[in-house]
DNA sequence: TGTATCTGCCTATAGCCTATAGGCAACACG
DNA sequence: CGTGTTGCCTATAGGCTATAGGCAGATACA
């Protein structure tokens, strides 16, 4: 009988974790569909992870870094609007693309692996967007939750459809939200 | 022995179900755990639902209903920016008061189910609520969204505790977003 | 009040999920 | 080329959803 190993690995498992996420969504990422997907025993998993809520929390650490990834890459070397819709267009471009992954980021970490995730360089990023707009403490950490729930509001309301009912186009109000947004930032510059 | 009924029905489960989803959380609904509540075997569950996917609708209708109840009370007899905060905290409050209700009040449901629920009111309400402002559309369309956006945004990222980390308290940032809002709203207003 | 029907809850069963214990063979290294 | 490590295995158990079929309490009607 030949038998050759899987080669299973934390690593190769988060990656097809993520995939899985984003073509069945995050809440099918079961140890089983991933053991099928390897073609490989459910108990073999347990050598490589310690159960499956090791497997979400490692999934949403790497979707958390590569959106963190983007949404830098994006916001470099712009300022202002230009700044403030770069990062909102790859945060909702990334939820988009990879919703599976989107939902694993917004997956609940316990404090300590949250501090020592991407979810820091986030938020670090939305001060810097911030910056633009001259807000002094406490009003930037006000711009940093109400930018926050604005982008994670419209990305998971537009993502369950909510958004389809009228046939005016969710492009058209995402960019209406952009402006005003801008507005009631510039709006509360310290003058 | 003596073996009295335990006289369920479906309204009595989806009302055990929305306790239980506030304290225990929307995804710990179960047929399991609502048949250990009534001291009944799981199989007999099933004469009062179809299945586990009924109850979660049951629950989700009803949470939608009794939101839209509050909601209107709130706003009944309010205009302007009284009747955005009155809104937007009818909503807020519900969020923090029944999380899992309001969790389920998310739960996806098909679009007849959701045609004929209170989801209906409660783009009504909204609408109603930016006459204030004399918006035309499509902006008014712009604006429901984008309001949407922000309390389901807000609540959500509140109830995942995303708003403990600084000590900026989160009702004064609350109070910063809905002045926000209600400036970008009237800056649209139509001259 | 007797009896027939209906229906509410039961047992039994099966499939899929997580999780643990313990075994054997493939691999890596001296 | 042996020998130890470890990767994947079988076996097992407990929790979840779901279906089939049975019995007895509730109800309705003579």
């Amino acid at each position: 009988m030949v038998v050759v190993r899987a080669g299973l690995s934390p690593e190769r498992l988060t990656r097809a974790g993520a995939e899985l996420a984003d073509e069945a969504g995050f809440d099918q990422v079961t140890l089983s569909a991933l053991a099928r997907h390897f073609d490989v025993k459910v108990a073999s998993l347990y050598s490589h992870l310690k159960n499956s809520h090791e497997l979400k929390t490692r999934i949403a650490l790497f979707a958390l870094e590569e959106l963190a990834d983007r949404v830098a890459h994006a916001v470099a070397g712009r300022a202002g609007k230009d700044a403030l819709t770069a990062f909102a267009n790859a945060y909702r471009d990334y939820a988009r693309a990879h919703p599976g992954r989107y939902d694993a980021a917004r997956f609940r970490l316990d404090p300590q692996t949250a501090a020592a995730s991407a979810g820091v360089r986030h938020a670090q990023m939305a001060r810097a967007i911030l910056r633009g707009y001259d807000l002094a403490e406490p009003d930037q950490t006000h711009a940093v939750r109400m930018l926050g729930s604005v982008f994670h509001g419209y990305v998971s309301l537009e993502a369950a459809g909510g958004f389809s009912h009228t046939d005016v186009a969710s492009q058209d109000s995402w960019a209406w939200t952009l402006d005003s947004l801008d507005a009631a930032l510039r709006r509360r510059a310290t003058p």
